[in-house]
DNA sequence: TCTGGGGTCCTAGGACCC
DNA sequence: TCTGGGGTCCTAGGACCC
């Protein structure tokens, strides 16, 4: 989808049709600490872009149009989408919330070429949700998806079979799928600024000055990529973090944010029906220096309680710096699902464990019942 | 100039096991 | 008295993606 988070919100309210408009953080006036998630074709002849620190976003264009991200809207929107893409074929890989991978091998006698397919998907987005898509068609997961990006937006790009390296060849290595700026400063400094200069070495020599991604590269940069189109897997993670408007030392603010945090997680867990194995307690202080502490635990959990000790217990390990704390995060993994675990079992004999859980299940059916914040630890009361 | 929040995957060292 | 080689798991950090 082309700005995604920004033309759902232009098509939502016409009055933003036509102006520039920026998705993410509140801007506060050019004292905001986010960044922007979504920047529209009118916001980006500004230089505004995703990612940008808000207040830059803010100075370079003051008489923008800032609105905060409305993530479950953009999740709704997304489900109508991919809906689209379900009739087309089942093999479907979600890359992120606007951007998906679909083989479509198996749907051509049915459907005539994948190009007229993509001309169907891209009218029904279009028709169904007033929203534009961007098309990339090849015969592997990366050319497609570097086709798709080069001509938004409403672009449509087919790159034949055998025309892949010959697609590739002039664009900059940053297009390079796992290229980022460490990447591409260590590619540059070889003499490497395009794919095609990158293609053109012999593969042995990437795969020595970066190990098992340079070859990697090597051979993206030819337009091979084996790797197959895969449906939607379980998740490895579930985490949530958050940055202080101003950063802050405050015990009681930071244990807060520990709690809320943790009470979050918790739910999703319950919510996908599954089981945090490990826990990761992440820091960022006032010099933006990051450290995290994280454990296995001897029996997964999806009950707050449990992951708000644990995350109380971690902090506690990380070394007092005296440094003002930035952000806070609370992830969990190893996840597991709920059925056929043997869990049930060993919470039975632990009657606190037993009582815990009911509190946790009461809990959700007033969340179900009378929605979000309608019940809360009571240490969180004040804080929003 | 200031750097979000949601993730994935990889690396590297140490503990531990056979 | 000195110490291999294979493997797994755990933890911390980092690069990258949208």
């Amino acid at each position: 989808m082309d700005a995604f988070y920004a033309s759902v919100e232009q098509r939502d309210h016409p009055a933003c049709r036509g102006r520039p408009v920026i998705v993410g953080a509140d801007p506060h006036g050019g004292r905001g600490r986010g960044v922007v998630s979504a920047a529209s074709y009118e916001a980006r002849t500004f230089g505004i872009h995703s990612a940008l620190p808000i207040s830059q976003a803010y100075r370079r264009c003051p008489e923008g149009v800032f609105l905060p991200v409305r993530m479950s809207h953009y999740q709704a929107v997304s489900a109508q989408i991919f809906q689209i893409f379900g009739r087309y074929t089942d093999l479907v890989e979600p890359l992120s919330l606007d951007e998906a991978f679909l083989d479509v091998t198996g749907s051509l006698r049915l459907f005539g070429s994948a190009e007229a397919i993509g001309r169907r998907i891209q009218a029904e987005i279009l028709t169904e949700t007033e929203l534009r898509a961007s098309v990339g068609i090849a015969t592997n997961k990366f050319v497609a998806k570097v086709a798709s990006d080069l001509r938004k937006p409403n672009g449509f790009v087919v790159v034949p079979p055998g025309q892949a390296a010959h697609f590739l060849q002039p664009l900059p290595i940053e297009r390079l799928w796992g290229v980022g700026p460490k990447t591409a400063g260590r590619l540059r400094q070889m003499g490497l600024m395009t794919i095609g200069e990158l293609a053109a070495r012999p593969q042995l020599e990437l795969a020595a000055a970066l190990g098992p991604l340079g070859a990697h590269l090597w051979d993206l940069a030819q337009g091979i990529d084996v790797r197959e189109v895969i449906p939607e897997e379980p998740a490895q993670s579930v985490g949530a973090e958050t940055t202080f408007p101003e950063d802050t030392a405050d015990p009681v603010r930071i244990r807060q944010t520990v709690l809320a945090l943790s009470e979050g997680v918790a739910r999703r867990l319950r919510v996908e029906a599954i089981q945090a194995g490990a826990l990761t307690l992440k820091l960022r202080d006032e010099t933006f220096q990051t450290q995290t502490r994280s454990v296995s635990l001897s029996e997964p959990t999806d009950q707050s309680q449990d992951i708000y000790r644990t995350a109380l217990m971690l902090l506690e390990r990380l070394p007092f710096s005296g440094r003002k704390v930035r952000l806070l995060g609370v992830t969990a993994s190893r996840l597991s699902d709920l059925m056929g675990s043997g869990q049930q079992l060993s919470l039975e004999i632990n009657p606190a464990g037993a009582k815990q859980r009911r509190l946790t299940e009461a809990v959700d059916r007033i969340h179900a019942r009378f929605g979000k914040g309608a019940i809360r630890p009571a240490s969180l009361l004040a804080s929003s």
